[in-house]
DNA sequence: TAGAGGATTGAT
DNA sequence: TCAATCCTCTAC
């Protein structure tokens, strides 16, 4: 299947819908010609309304800007110094929501991004967001295009049953305080390519 | 303008 | 359990 997603899925819902409905979609890059691509397994959402989000109270810094393009653009930024972490806009112009790409499970160019990860065998060489990114060529280069441009897409692939989705805490952010707790991260269940914590 | 810390990862 | 690594944000 290579069906662009419907821009609409980006504006139509809340930030947590769209989370659990990216799962089984795909991501397709190109970078210097070479194709890469992976099932999207494990998302989590973030939104305005909490802690964990960089742009908690609709506040726009020159870091996350982007996130208040309208939904269907691409946030990128770095992490820890050396992370890149990939997060599809979602909502209309203005309002600072996003989900970030935790894991991916690999389609196409799998030898290429065995080489960026430097391994040798395909084993979790996308199964976390700063390696997702890295495996994908997926750097800050990417950050304000909208999905569909050359470089980076979604497309359809294939669609959970409500039993294959779980849904748990998000990852990372104990910083949020109560809003850590949200169930917002979303991963296919049984899925050999989730993060392991 | 200085200082603290982070939506992670991989090695010890 | 801890270091790597650098950009961003906050406070002064």
């Amino acid at each position: 299947m290579s069906l662009p997603v419907s821009p609409e899925l980006f504006v139509k819902s809340d930030v947590a819908r769209i989370a659990r409905q990216l799962l089984g979609k795909v991501v397709v890059t190109v970078h210097q010609g070479v194709v890469t691509s992976g099932l999207i397994v494990e998302t989590e959402a973030y939104s305005h309304r909490e802690r964990g989000c960089h742009a908690y109270q609709n506040k726009m810094t020159e870091r996350n800007k982007v996130m208040f393009l309208e939904g269907g653009h691409v946030y990128v930024y770095l992490c820890y110094g050396m992370h890149h972490m990939l997060n599809v806009v979602t909502n209309r112009a203005g309002v600072g929501d996003a989900v970030l790409i935790r894991a991916l499970q690999p389609l196409e160019g799998i030898a290429v991004m065995m080489e960026r990860m430097n391994a040798t065998a395909a084993d979790r060489i996308t199964s976390g967001p700063g390696k997702l990114a890295k495996a994908m060529a997926i750097d800050r280069s990417h950050n304000g295009l909208r999905f569909g441009d050359s470089a980076i897409r979604l497309q359809e692939g294939e669609t959970l049953r409500r039993s294959q989705i779980v849904a748990t805490q998000r990852i990372g952010i104990d910083y949020a305080g109560a809003d850590a707790r949200l169930p917002w991260r979303f991963y296919w269940k049984d899925n050999d390519w989730v993060s392991k914590k």
